[in-house]
DNA sequence: AAGTTAGAATTAAACGTTTAAGCAGTGCTT
DNA sequence: AAGCACTGCTTAAACGTTTAATTCTAACTT
C-alpha cells in the first residue's frame, strides 16, 4: 500500500505548517484570517498530491466517527434490506457511513455487534432488538451512546423508537376479512415475547371479539429458527382439519414460509382461504392470486430512524416515540 | 456521552505504564515478560471498570481498521442482499465489520463510495463496479488498496475477481428451452457494456447459433433506471407479436420486473410462453407455474470474495480470477 | 570485583488530525 | 514613544493506542 499523503506533505510542499492547511481544509481561511496566497498554494498542493484526508485520524481527534451503526435481525431479508438501502441513502445526506451487522434474533450475537460497533466508536445506532436484549440496551443508555429503535421496542424502558402501529395493523386485517364473509381466521405468528410481535397477536385477537368471534380466535407460534419445520407441521394441522377460511401472517418471512405449505396443499385461495401477509414486497403480487398484505412504510421509517439518531448524536435530550400508520393493500385473496 | 475508561485509566488504577496495560491486553505477558501479580491486577482493573478498547485508536497506530467496504448496486435487491449477509458472516469469522454502499449502478455514486471507504481507511474492498468505473478502479490498484471485484469485471484490466460463468449460464438455458420444444426463444438483459452481461448476451447467441436457431435470436435491452417502462414497452410489443415461444431474463429484477408485464397479458406459462429467470430466489416458486431459474452459488461466491481479500490485506501478491458454476433449476416453467 | 544476563518495568515516539494559545510584525492612535 | 489592534502565521498538545528503546535491579558468571 503506497504511503498516503498526509496533511503534513502538503505543509511541507507549501512551506507552511499543518495548522493552515487543515484551516484552510476545514473553511477556516476567513475565520482564522489566511493569506490568500497561501490559500491558493495550500488548494493547489492538494489538488496536485491528491490528498485524501484520514477520516481515522479525525474521528480519533474529534471523538466522532460519522458513522452509524445499523443491527437488524437479517440483512438477506428484503424487509431490513430495503430498510438499510433507507437508512444508507438518509445517512449519507448528513455525511454519515453505515456499518451493519446481522443479530439473528439472537441476543448473544446481538451483544456482540454492539460491542464491536460501539468500540468502532460508531456515534449512534440504529438496532431492531432481538429478544433478550434488555441489559444491552441499558448499557446503551448508561453510556450515553445515541441510538433508536426500530421495528421493535421493549416496553419497559422508555427508548427513541421508530415502530409500526401494529396493533392496528392485525386489527384491520381482520376487520378486512370479516367484511368479506371470513370468519374461522387463524393468525400465525412468530413465537416471541418481543411487543411488536405481541401487538399484532393482540391487535388480531381484539378485532375477533369485536366482531364476535372470540370462538374462533386460533394464534399459532412459530419458531424463528425452526420456520420450515414449524410452519410445514402447523399449516398441515390446520389446513387438513378444514377448520379456518383465512389465515393471517404475522411477517414477511412467515408470509413466505407459510405460502410455500398453502400451494403443496390443493387449497384455493381465496375460494377455500383468504390469506394476508405482512411487509408485502412486491413479489407477493405473484401469488396466484396476488396476496394482500399489510404493508409498512419503510421509506418512512428509515429516513425517521436516522432522523431521530441523528437529533439524539446533536445532544437532543427528548425521547421520541414514534409510530407509523400501517396500509393494508389489498388484492384478490380477500377483497 | 459518559467519557469512555482508557488504557490510561487502567494504568493509573494499577499503578503501571500504559505499555504494560497494551501488553497484557494484547496477550504478550509472557513475551513481555510480566510479573503474575501486576497481569492479575490489569486484568481485574479491566473487569472493574468494564473497558473497551479504542478501535479508532488503535486503528490509526496499526494502520489497518479491520473493516472492509462492500459497494453493491443495491442493497436492498435481494441478490446483494444475500451477498451481503454472507459477506458480513465470513468477514466477522476473521475480525473484520463490513461498510456497506449502494451505488445504483452509476459510476459517479461509485467514485464517491470509494472515496468515502477509502478515507475510512478500510483494508479493503469488495465491489460490483457499475459501467464506466475502469477510472476508480485503476485508482485502486495504484494506490495498492487490496480489492475484489464481484458479480462484473472489468474485461482490460486484471483484477481479483469472483464471478458466475455467465456464458454457460445462459447458453444451458437456451439448451433446456430448445431441449423442451422451444424455438423462438428472446432474451431481455440490461443495456450494459458490463462484461457479466455481455457474456450473458453472448452464451444466449451461441446457444442459438449452436442449436441452429440463428434467424430466432432476439435481444432486448432495458435501461436500469427506467426498468419499469422499458420492460412494459419491450414487454407489451414481444407479447403482442405473439413471435415467441420462450423469454430467457438476464437478472434478478429483470425477472421480476419481465413477469409483472406477462402476468397482465393473459399468456399462459409454459403453454404458451416458457420462461427461465436469474439470481432465482425462493419467491420465484410462487409464481403459476413456478419459475425456472438460473440459480448462482450466492454463499460460495461471498465466501470466496471475503478469503481472496484478506488473501490480498495480508499481502498476497497473486491475482485470482475465479468463475463460480451456475446451477440450472428446473420447474414447470421450462421442462 | 567486574561483567554479563534475565526479569520487570518505564519512557516516549508515533499514527494524522484538530485547535487553543502564542508570537511577530505592521500600522494606527493617543 | 508607548500602547493597541490587526493580520498572518507557528507551536504544541491532545485524541487512545502500540511498540521500539531504555532503564533499573538482582542474580549469576568468571
Amino acid at each position: 500500500m503506497a504511503k498516503r499523503v498526509s496533511i503534513k506533505d502538503i505543509a511541507n510542499k507549501v512551506g507552511v505548517s499543518t495548522a493552515l492547511v487543515s484551516y484552510v481544509l476545514n473553511g477556516l481561511e476567513k475565520e482564522k484570517r489566511i493569506g490568500p496566497e497561501v490559500v491558493k498554494k495550500i488548494h493547489e498542493a492538494v489538488k496536485e498530491l491528491n490528498y485524501q484526508p484520514n477520516q481515522i485520524a479525525r474521528s480519533l481527534r474529534k471523538g466522532s466517527t460519522s458513522t452509524i451503526g445499523l443491527i437488524v435481525a437479517d440483512i438477506s431479508n428484503p424487509f431490513f434490506g430495503q430498510l438499510a438501502r433507507v437508512v444508507e441513502n438518509e445517512a449519507a445526506q448528513f455525511g454519515y457511513a453505515v456499518v451493519f451487522g446481522s443479530s439473528d434474533e439472537n441476543a448473544a450475537n446481538s451483544a456482540i455487534l454492539i460491542k464491536t460497533l460501539v468500540n468502532r466508536q460508531v456515534d449512534g445506532l440504529i438496532l431492531a432488538p432481538p429478544e433478550g436484549s434488555a441489559e444491552q440496551i441499558k448499557y446503551l443508555m448508561n453510556q450515553g451512546i445515541p441510538f433508536v429503535l426500530v421495528d421493535r421496542y421493549l416496553p419497559d424502558i422508555s427508548t427513541n423508537r421508530v415502530v409500526l402501529d401494529n396493533y392496528n395493523a392485525t386489527y384491520s386485517a381482520v376487520k378486512c376479512f370479516v367484511a368479506n364473509g371470513y370468519r374461522r381466521i387463524t393468525l400465525v405468528a412468530y413465537k416471541s415475547t418481543l411487543v411488536h410481535m405481541r401487538e399484532r397477536i393482540r391487535g388480531y385477537q381484539e378485532g375477533m371479539k369485536d366482531n364476535g368471534l372470540s370462538d374462533f380466535i386460533v394464534v399459532k407460534e412459530v419458531r424463528y429458527n425452526q420456520i420450515k419445520e414449524d410452519m410445514e407441521a402447523i399449516m398441515t394441522g390446520l389446513l387438513n382439519e378444514r377448520g379456518m377460511d383465512a389465515v393471517l401472517f404475522a411477517t414477511n418471512a412467515l408470509s413466505i414460509s407459510g405460502l410455500y405449505a398453502i400451494r403443496k396443499s390443493e387449497v384455493k385461495v381465496p375460494e377455500e382461504l383468504a390469506v394476508i401477509g405482512f411487509d408485502g414486497h412486491e413479489v407477493f403480487d405473484f401469488f396466484q392470486p396476488p396476496l394482500s398484505y399489510i404493508q409498512q412504510p419503510l421509506e418512512e421509517m428509515g429516513k425517521e430512524s436516522v432522523r431521530v439518531l441523528i437529533d439524539q448524536i446533536r445532544g437532543s435530550q427528548k425521547t421520541v416515540h414514534i409510530e407509523m400508520r400501517h396500509q393494508l393493500i389489498t388484492r384478490k385473496s380477500c377483497g
